[in-house]
DNA sequence: TGACAATAGATGCATCTGCATATAATTCTG
DNA sequence: CAGAATTATATGCAGATGCATCTATTGTCA
């Protein structure tokens, strides 16, 4: 979580341009957004609620047509690989926030569906989990800092 | 690692400061951080070297007075856990990356030394490791772009 | 001094992840 | 149409993590 050391001395042989802003990016990036991540999970537990990639996955579920997701859809969408998805989906469904379909036309495929219960742990998640996204973000920065790292996280995408 | 969804109705009951960038800029970092993290870790592995987080325990060593830390230090340091500082440590040494030294004057505490062989490896993974944090970050980002985003995460910190 | 608190670190257990592979269903091909 | 290739998902296993707890050692104070 650290990175980034004082430039050691054979870093010049080999990186002559990998200027120290560039290190020190990538070190700040992967100090901060784990421990962002970290705090809010923590608040999130802390109200007795499922971690934020349920919640992910439900909104996911939610806006879609049908409220309805393929798990490949689903892993796409979540950047999560396949088998974390299929492990994901189980979780849900056992807790009965989704529901396995499995496509008749081809039964290989499978349609995960939101249940009533899921709509009700997207609606008791979402003002936890904004409310540490606003505490722990939007309070520390101005509305440019927003956009403008907004802006260069999609460049790094 | 989706986040952010399109803002659902509830949002406007409950949150009505939390700007739909601050929202991105969260989603944005969740997404970015880790699969650029995988993309390096995957390079390095590819070259037979273990992973970014023990060379950044060993670095740390390195540039430590002594070359050598107590457990508690690195824990700081790395902004690990206690357990997960205690582990990433026994494998250090099985490995002969370091060393632990029993404090005699305070039994319960111990020092961490970084050996020969973990200062040959750091020598073997930096190259590698600097490599691919130019390739993913440093070849996207324009000068300002870094420094800016150093600004930006430190405020987050 | 002797019991109790505090500190440093280790560890059992449950959970989560990735990797590789397995299973099941469908499509392609000769 | 039989057999091989492909696709969608599941799963066994090994490794890593957090949480809570445990052990060992030292410090405190009546």
């Amino acid at each position: 979580m650290e990175t980034a050391p004082r430039i050691p001395a054979e870093e010049a042989d080999h990186d002559i341009s990998l200027c120290p802003f560039v290190v020190g990016a990538w070190a700040r990036l992967l100090q901060v957004a784990p421990t962002l991540l970290a705090t809010v999970e923590a608040e999130l537990k802390q109200a007795g609620l499922p971690p934020t990639q349920w919640y992910d996955a439900l909104a996911a579920l939610e806006r879609a047509p049908q409220e309805a997701m393929a798990p490949g859809e689903i892993e796409r969408h979540l950047l999560l690989t396949q088998c974390t998805t299929s492990r994901l989906i189980d979780r849900l469904v056992a807790e009965g926030y989704a529901l396995r379909v499995v496509n008749p036309d081809d039964r290989r495929r499978q349609i995960v569906h939101l249940s009533a219960a899921g709509k009700t742990l997207i609606a008791r998640m979402w003002p936890v989990y904004a409310a540490a996204i606003r505490r722990h973000v939007g309070r520390k920065l101005a509305p440019d800092d927003a956009q403008a790292l907004i802006r260069i996280l999609e460049k790094l995408a």
